[in-house]
DNA sequence: ATGGTAGCCGCGCTA
């Protein structure tokens, strides 16, 4: 099974790109982050054509995940059942058997702002309702835009984001307690290209630069990650013309 | 030097 996440930033612009990857990759499932589209404009059509089934959270202007399925999914849960949120940005799906959670963890904005104890009381909400969900679902995959690089090697420059936002030890300790769940960072399961960013900011020639962060992971539960054969980042993708500012992450293991 | 770019909706907010 072939799983891909990635940050459209916005469904609308970036759906003449996200369809023809879809074909060129042939995904069984990929997870969407930002759509930035609410439900009654969702581009089904478009999608069902491409042959994939989806399921979407969105909200307008703002955040919004979707999950596009090959085989028909069920069990579907929206949001975090443990934490009410008003923004789009959890979504969940059983899809041939493992649970797929797609996640868009709040950026934060900045060290001690508002946004920033969102995150990590968000964080936190899915630690919780993760540890139930996988007494009963051993083969999970959590994917998505987690605006966190978990080490240093994950950062373009460790010095200068140092205790920023997307680095901080809060930040890290969070993601370090997804991980302690039993889940695996799968891109890290192989050798991979030093300098490997999976986001560069619009700015200051930041992919050009390759000024980046790796923000966008694939957590597999152990009986996937025993299987996993090959993760990677699809970094062409930042490439094109009006680009996403987000590098789709793919990872694949054996059924 | 607190800049810069993109997307949204509207002329600011979020990333």
């Amino acid at each position: 099974m072939k799983i891909a996440t990635w940050n459209v930033n916005s469904l609308k612009v970036r759906l003449p790109q996200l369809l023809s990857w879809l074909t060129e990759e042939a995904p069984d499932v990929v997870c969407l982050q930002e759509t930035k589209i609410e439900d009654k404009f969702f581009p089904c059509a478009e999608i069902t054509a491409s042959g994939y089934h989806a399921c979407f959270s969105g909200q307008k202007t703002y955040n919004g995940v979707a999950l596009l399925t090959r085989d028909a999914p069920s069990e579907v849960v929206f949001g975090n059942p443990l934490y009410p949120d008003e923004q789009k940005r959890l979504l969940t799906a059983t899809v041939r058997g493992i649970c797929v959670v797609c996640a868009y963890v709040p950026n934060g904005q900045s060290i001690g702002s508002d946004k920033y104890a969102y995150k990590l009381e968000w964080l936190d909400a899915l630690a919780g309702w993760l540890a139930g969900r996988l007494a009963g679902h051993r083969q999970l995959a959590l994917a998505g835009d987690f605006n966190i690089a978990p080490e240093d090697r994950d950062v373009h420059d460790p010095l200068a984001w140092a205790g920023q936002i997307l680095c901080s030890e809060p930040e890290r300790a969070a993601f370090q307690r997804l991980l302690s769940l039993g889940l695996q960072d799968s891109f890290r399961l192989f050798a991979q290209p030093e300098r490997s960013f999976s986001w560069w900011d619009y700015r200051m020639l930041g992919f050009q630069k390759n000024h980046g962060l790796r923000i966008d992971h694939v957590l597999l539960s152990a009986p996937l990650a025993a299987r996993c054969v090959v993760s990677g980042i699809r970094r062409d993708m930042r490439k094109l013309e009006r680009p996403s500012d987000h590098a789709p992450v793919v990872t694949e293991w054996t059924d």
